[in-house]
DNA sequence: TGATATTTGCACTATTGTTGCATGGATCTG
DNA sequence: CAGATCCATGCAACAATAGTGCAAATATCA
């Protein structure tokens, strides 16, 4: 499946393409850092929270987005591979948040290794996150 | 160094062994999960809640417990080994979130691995947890 | 004992996350 | 196209958790 345009990649996880969506997806793409509710606010001031809300509970419900709990005390959100299932071990990666620039990173490229659980343990969902400092804030 | 009571062992981390924290760290050693804030407000309901959150926070400054950040809204806190200094990786182990009970594990007997992480990112702390069903869960 | 420092309790505040309900716009069906 | 239906949005209110300011109580020290 190719996915070129936005609204081709909503309609593939089955989120209907509304304005409102279509801006938030393009903000998520050209977002460096994992981005938080609070974040959405801030760049569009003009839509009310709970659509933000709303639409970032969608994105997460149908796996275009992945959730991520760092030590920031806000939840932050961060786009899907194209085919990911967030399914433990496979899809599941590190993160890393800077606590001087607060900012939140994906390293897709560090997987995670297979944990030797306890007998009966079933793993279903992983967050993996290292706090520390980025490589863009001073020493 | 030998550590026989909880006096003793508040004292070796420099707390001052009030009632109160000596109650709550007696309540830590019995637990064997990971607590929250409102865990300690259903045990010890006469207490303040301030008071509580106190205690923890205490705890935590002085190294007798560390904070886990599972996937359920609270943060949980579990008692530090002996001569931990919760440095990364070090003493930094996986915690298991059941998302059925909401009971959190720590396993201490599991590491975190070193990840190679991008030049110039400086790891400080870590934070690890893995949600699913816990054994004593029904499947 | 009196002075000083620490701990506790109460009352408020802040932040984040969440839900109910009414409205408006899009989509479907004949 | 008209009417019915469904879904997205906005507003308001709520809930849970976390945290602070300040004064009273208690412990510690000289
Ligand atoms: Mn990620
Ligand atoms: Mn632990
Ligand atoms: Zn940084
Ligand atoms: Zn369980």
């Amino acid at each position: 499946m190719n996915i070129n345009t936005s609204e081709e990649r909503l309609k593939a996880r089955n989120i209907q393409p509304t304005a409102m969506r279509l801006r938030v997806l393009t903000y998520l793409v050209e977002s460096q850092a994992a981005i938080s509710l609070s974040d959405l606010e801030k760049k569009f001031s003009q839509a009310d929270r709970t659509t933000l809300f709303r639409t970032l509970k969608t994105y997460l419900e149908h796996g275009l987005v992945h959730q991520i709990n760092d030590a920031s005390g806000t939840t932050k959100y961060a786009l899907c591979a194209e085919n990911c299932t967030c399914t433990y071990p496979d899809d599941i990666h590190l993160h890393f948040y800077c606590s001087s620039c607060e900012q939140t990173y994906c390293f897709p490229h560090l997987g995670i290794p297979e944990f030797d659980l306890p007998e009966n343990f079933k793993p279903a969902r992983g967050n993996f996150v290292i706090t520390g400092q980025c490589s863009s804030c001073p020493a």
